[in-house]
DNA sequence: GTATATGCAAAGGGTTTGCACGGTT
DNA sequence: AACCGTGCAAACCCTTTGCATATAC
């Protein structure tokens, strides 16, 4: 796989080659990670009369034919990334919103594990786990420390 | 913690007691799985005048008081979860919908892992994997093979 | 009595859809 | 020429919010 064919990955799948499909490929590589949203912004960048609904369509074929994942991080909109990318996971903090990517080896044993216990076939690229990030879970620490000296 | 003392966890936080966080606790022990709009349908089972948005402000006060839980599974609607319940992680396919509940202890050593690399404390019963369940990966396997079968 | 919780209705994100037009094949 | 893809606008689902009233304390 290479940006390279990214046509023929549409093609033999009976899709067209588009001016808004290579945009919309091309801002998801440079972004990242991008939410829909943004995605149409770093198209109009370019192409000022593309319309948001053409994104999700667009968005929906692209990761149809293997050339775009997306993750849910967060209760808002999900965020897509071009599947060139390394493969990572992601790691959101409900507490400060902050959102940390860490390699997909970490999970490999436990994706291994699905698979062999439930049959269960992982798409890596979705993992998001929840909880609270290195700054929170020590702040959350010392507080409850502060809270049981208080109560003696 | 217990049933018997979910009044108490709600007091100690300066919340007040009220026959819709009642009904709305007791409606997602209930339910086991609940969106926000079947939790409201089971509350007006009982209170057929308590409001959508009570739902939402009350299963908030919940949450943060400790006494249930939410976890997306899919692009929709939360399903929340009484804490009383065994922790479990969801496993939602995301060919077919389905979504099978497993016990948490197959992700303990990932968690683990994830607080001493990145001292992330996991939300565990917020967990829900995405991928290809049994019949829907196994499927995919055998049309591959029909697949490459055709090309010889 | 006072502050909090609720119901109601309206607004707000994010996403999908019907339709006529335009572009790719 | 036929069909697929797009822009536009409206509709949709899920969730939040402002405000007046009702209720727990």
């Amino acid at each position: 796989m290479g940006t390279e064919d990214w046509d023929r990955r549409l093609r033999e799948q009976g899709y067209r080659i588009t001016p808004q499909r290579q945009l919309v490929l091309e801002a998801v590589e440079r972004l990242r990670h991008g939410t829909p949203e943004a995605i149409l912004v770093e198209v109009q960048r370019t192409a000022s009369g593309v319309n948001l609904s053409t994104i999700y369509r667009t968005l929906e074929v692209l990761e149809e034919v293997g050339l775009v994942t997306h993750a849910h991080i967060g209760h808002g909109a999900p965020t897509y990334h071009a599947v060139e990318e390394e493969i990572h996971i992601h790691l959101v903090c409900d507490r400060c919103r902050a959102v940390e990517s860490v390699s997909a080896d970490v999970a490999a044993s436990f994706v291994k594990r699905l698979k062999s216990d439930f049959g269960f076939d992982t798409d890596i690229s979705h993992i998001s786990m929840h909880g609270a990030c290195r700054d929170c879970s020590t702040r959350e620490r010392n507080w409850q420390e502060v809270d049981e000296g208080a109560q003696r």
